[in-house]
DNA sequence: GACTCATCCTTGAAAGTTGAACTATCTACG
DNA sequence: CGTAGATAGTTCAACTTTCAAGGATGAGTC
């Protein structure tokens, strides 16, 4: 939380000589605020999500995002690869996720049948159901937590921002895979 | 991730008779966009984040707010739940980040004097010197994601944004604690 | 075909988080 | 005092996430 404090720490070398690092551009008190806002309310924003799914669906945030993402695939099914690169998340950390949904009977896994190393996750019936059954709430809380508390224009303003933040964390941006073309 | 696409596989009872569960007010496209954007945005940065510290401090952006938050206290020192408080995290999951900085030589526990059951968490000369040695990597990061790319408008927007979307998620809003005052 | 290298996904162990249970202490009140 | 109930912090077990390693298959090249 509170990040970037840190100014207070660092009040040395203010005219950096020759051969000094170079002063890091601090941020400014306003910018303080904002990082801190922004740290406060996703966190809460996330732990509340995290809480509410839990208690109401038995599984954490991430997970419900996986079953919605196959919900909309479609067949209900996704290869690994591509339900982890939409859900923004390791392939390592899905493998676990589907184990885990799969246990729960809400996600099944399949053969590709023409690539012998891949593999489908597909949302089952009872997966379905769930959504059914929990995504009412899930809006809900989202909305009472945003949308029913942002005028039209901020949540237009929000959705530019966090648009234009993505673009820039996007996996090392365009073109990730081509850096000998740039 | 992606969230919210509920809505395709929900579309019965659009007139909900009597007696019928509430049809959920969906959220629109607009919204549903800005929601993703918000949800890939967020995490975007903070796996960002998390992996800028892991390799440049060894540790998660969550334990680093927590040196960030004891630099900044009097005394470099707060009570452990002071110290949640602030960073928003229970007191459970600060116990064992606690330790493991302790372990780290980064923090010291000290008995609080005025209450046996109290304990101090402290900043040691070596916590700052990590805070010091990697401040200014934290901050470009923090700056090359956010306030690089954002007007001084969207700044401010998202300022605003941030607190009123804090505010109510704040534990259970003002007087949480006295609710029998409402 | 046989190599080499990339890709798909899984695994296991270590690290981190959660929620509930637990100890110790404090506070209030009769 | 003495006891009931709140508070501070830790601990345990279950769960999730990460990181590094590994097995299997695919694709390109000679």
């Amino acid at each position: 939380m509170g990040d970037m404090g840190e100014k207070d720490l660092m009040e040395d070398a203010p005219g950096a000589g020759p051969g000094t690092a170079p002063e890091p551009r601090w941020l400014g008190d306003d910018e303080q605020r904002v990082w801190r806002a922004y740290l406060h309310a996703t966190t809460l924003l996330e732990d509340h999500l995290d809480r509410q799914l839990q208690r109401d669906a038995g599984m954490p945030h991430v997970y419900y995002g996986l079953l919605v993402q196959l919900s909309q695939a479609p067949r209900r099914r996704l290869r690994m690869t591509e339900l982890a690169k939409s859900a923004k998340i390791t392939r390592s950390r899905l493998s676990h996720a589907v184990a885990r949904l799969e246990k729960n009977g809400w996600v099944r896994r399949e053969d590709c049948p023409s690539d012998k190393r891949g593999q489908f996750a597909q949302l089952t019936d009872e997966g379905v159901e769930v959504l059914r059954r929990t995504a009412p709430g899930h809006v809900a809380a989202v909305r009472q937590a945003m949308f029913d508390r942002l005028s039209p224009e901020q949540v237009t303003q929000l959705g530019v921002i966090m648009r234009v933040m993505a673009e820039g964390l996007e996996p090392a941006g365009p073109d990730a895979d081509l850096p000998w073309l740039r």
